[in-house]
DNA sequence: CGCCGAATTGAAGAGATTCAAACTCAGTGG
DNA sequence: CCACTGAGTTTGAATCTCTTCAATTCGGCG
């Protein structure tokens, strides 16, 4: 069974010590603005499963993760599922273009974040431009990313989308220190699936047969990535 | 033969006098930012089909749709083709989370835009927090898009598929005062294919189907939509 | 009028889904 | 200690939606 996946001890309450910093939001705020800014946070902890927020919900807060994976996803009438995306320590939640929530988020396993109330929030980057440009890149490479899912979503086959989904997971892994052989996979199947505008089988089936053609070993929550050159060539640029 | 989309007569040289300000980044401009901001702007016309830019060029630039309607796609290797948006008047095309474009754009049909250098954009927006926030917010309903878009590439069947693209597509034409009761398609069906996850026949055929249970009817770039109800419910919410 | 790209229509085929069953494995309790 | 349980996953077979390939029609324009 792999580790979970969280930065070797984040800290809490204090954010000058916080693992995530870095490659959070809040890497652009300096000593002095740290100190207000930890005023104003909530530290949050979630078990498996449990919501962060709903949509449609009131949009009170915005969150940053910390520790744990969060599972971002949008439902239709009749129940199905699309994943919009998960979210990893660093990540930010917050942007919303209305006062309601346009998905709904929780967590895939042990989540910690920091939950400001979005009027707090809102107060605090209105002074503060440079952290405003902080966010922006964030929204920006949000917004990159979701252009390659709908690449992903809309023109791959079966095969690239999970190979895509691997590589592209294992890098996002590695963005934030996580850099084992063995690539650490929280969410479910049917989280892939979702996530890959697939079914069940049909992400079971691949991996299957990848590691029939020994480009992965499955393993107890997660892959062994054997040849990840392979699994980037079929992930088709 | 539809009109082609732009708000009657969009003024260019005068920021003050444009009509699409009010739904643009620029609508969170004063009247002395307005000026400085011109004097950064560079006014370009480009005819259909001409780029914009590529995906991988040095992204130099940031736009503003001033007339007319962009295509904005990603490309594989081998061809295939994902159309990730459609950028109407007053949107904003910036948003770089590298020094590259990560996506491609071209016009659809005769098209008006905004153009500023990117270092004099972003000297520019750095003294001006309210602007910022203008962009976030823009970024934030940009990205609410892209992850309702992304439900639409995972789960929608192909009918579904092509009645959110009316009912969507209508909404947007509206948003930017485009009320007629016929919808304007200025862009082909292969860019509808390409925006759907679909092919040009799948697109076509539906389009057919649709009109002959009496939905809509089918007219020279674009289509009249006789039962909005029924195509709302069928874009399932 | 006749050309040419775009769109439509038809028939056959493929990839992914659906339905169904078997398997795995961690947790539970006899 | 090990059988029992149940959720999650894997595997199999049949089906279906959408695609592919091919041909025809439409519509603007010289």
């Amino acid at each position: 069974m792999i580790r979970t996946i969280s930065p070797n001890r984040a800290s809490f309450g204090r954010c000058s010590a916080c693992t995530v910093r870095s490659f959070s939001i809040c890497g652009a705020l300096d000593q002095s603005d740290l100190v207000e800014f930890e005023r104003i946070a909530r530290h949050v902890h979630l078990a498996p499963n449990e919501a962060l927020f709903t949509a449609g919900q009131l949009a009170q807060s915005v969150h940053n993760v910390a520790a744990g994976v969060a599972r971002l996803y949008k439902l239709l009438p009749d129940g199905r599922r699309q994943v919009v995306g998960f979210a990893l320590p660093g990540d930010f939640l917050g942007m919303a273009p209305s006062d309601r929530y346009s998905f709904s988020a929780d967590a895939v396993d042990s989540v910690t974040l920091c939950r400001f109330s979005r009027e707090a929030f809102t107060h605090f980057i209105a002074q503060r431009p440079h952290f405003l440009i902080r966010i922006n890149e964030f929204a920006a490479r949000e917004l990159m990313l979701a252009q390659e899912q709908m690449l992903l979503l809309g023109r791959r086959t079966a095969e690239e989308k999970v190979a895509s989904f691997l590589v592209g997971w294992r890098k996002r892994l590695a963005h934030i220190g996580d850099e084992r052989q063995t690539i650490a996979l929280p969410m479910s199947r049917q989280d892939i699936a979702d996530y890959l505008g697939l079914t069940i089988e049909t992400v079971s089936r691949t991996l299957t047969r990848f590691e029939r053609e020994k480009m992965l070993i499955i393993v107890a929550g997660g892959v062994r990535l054997l040849d990840p050159g392979r699994a980037a060539a079929m992930a088709a640029a």
